[in-house]
DNA sequence: GTTACACTCTATAGTAACTATAGAGTCAAG
DNA sequence: CTTGACTCTATAGTTACTATAGAGTGTAAC
């Protein structure tokens, strides 16, 4: 098959296909006289791979270690695991900060109802840096 | 002030001042003989406002909107209001997504204990697009 | 006066993971 | 033989910066 019937089986873009195979990601396709790419299911299969490691929004450069550890099937997995409880981390942090954030967020907008002017708007004062404009003046 | 006594006073880098002088967010400040940006106490409030507005996450193009109605301060606010719940919600959704990939990956990771090698490996049986490398199989 | 240095200037490239475009070529059907 | 759908490469754009090169400025010490 060629790039535009893969990119609708596997739901990745053409464009997207050719970027992984740019990064190494994929190997590169053998080619038509015309010098069109040609795939064949393995390529399918490594594409959904990828897929699956990017909808856990493991990065390529993370996703391309994988794939090497899966070129020595004999090594120990421990890399593996390592790499899934680091990627556990960085979401668990990140889901914190965004936590702080909404909370920020939320407290911010209680600063201002709906119908004021720019120059009274509760938000915009708060979000000022003179300090004499805060919480104590809503 | 130079560019480098208001970097250190505003907590931006160097780099990110002239950025943002350039994104049109802070206006260009005279200079001196010698071609020096020459700042005062107002471009470090402003440079605080942004600060503030980043640190909640808001984009620079947010934040330009934000500085555009400051400066027609007799119309209503309600689209800074607006911009605030827009936010919330795209805050929420990142949120919400992060959520789903920790349960994802917290499952991804119970598929494999230690001391296996990486073609028995579960995480990397279960990221392999075959159905049957399922989770009946571990 | 010059030299060392700390600072600043512009312009450019890099980051992550793509997306979008231009301009050219391929191929099958009508 | 031309139309249209597809593909090719190369390049630029996205976000909010950071990093670098190479040049110029300003000042303090010698």
């Amino acid at each position: 098959m060629k790039i535009g019937e893969l990119a609708k089986l596997s739901g990745c873009s053409i464009q997207t296909i050719r970027y992984y195979e740019k990064e190494g990601l994929i190997s590169a396709p053998e080619r038509t006289e015309g010098n069109f790419r040609v795939y064949n299911a393995v390529a399918l299969e490594k594409l959904a791979f990828i897929k699956n490691c990017r909808a856990l929004d493991l990065t390529l450069s993370e996703i391309k270690r994988l794939i090497s550890l899966q070129h020595s099937p004999s090594t120990p997995c421990e890399a593996v695991n390592e790499m899934i409880d680091m990627h556990l981390l960085v979401v668990e942090s990140r889901i914190e900060d965004l936590q702080n954030l909404h909370g920020d967020l939320r407290k911010l907008r209680l600063k201002c109802g709906n119908a004021r002017s720019v120059d009274q708007c509760g938000i915009l004062g708060e979000l000022s840096p003179r300090p004499q404009r805060s919480s104590t003046r809503i």
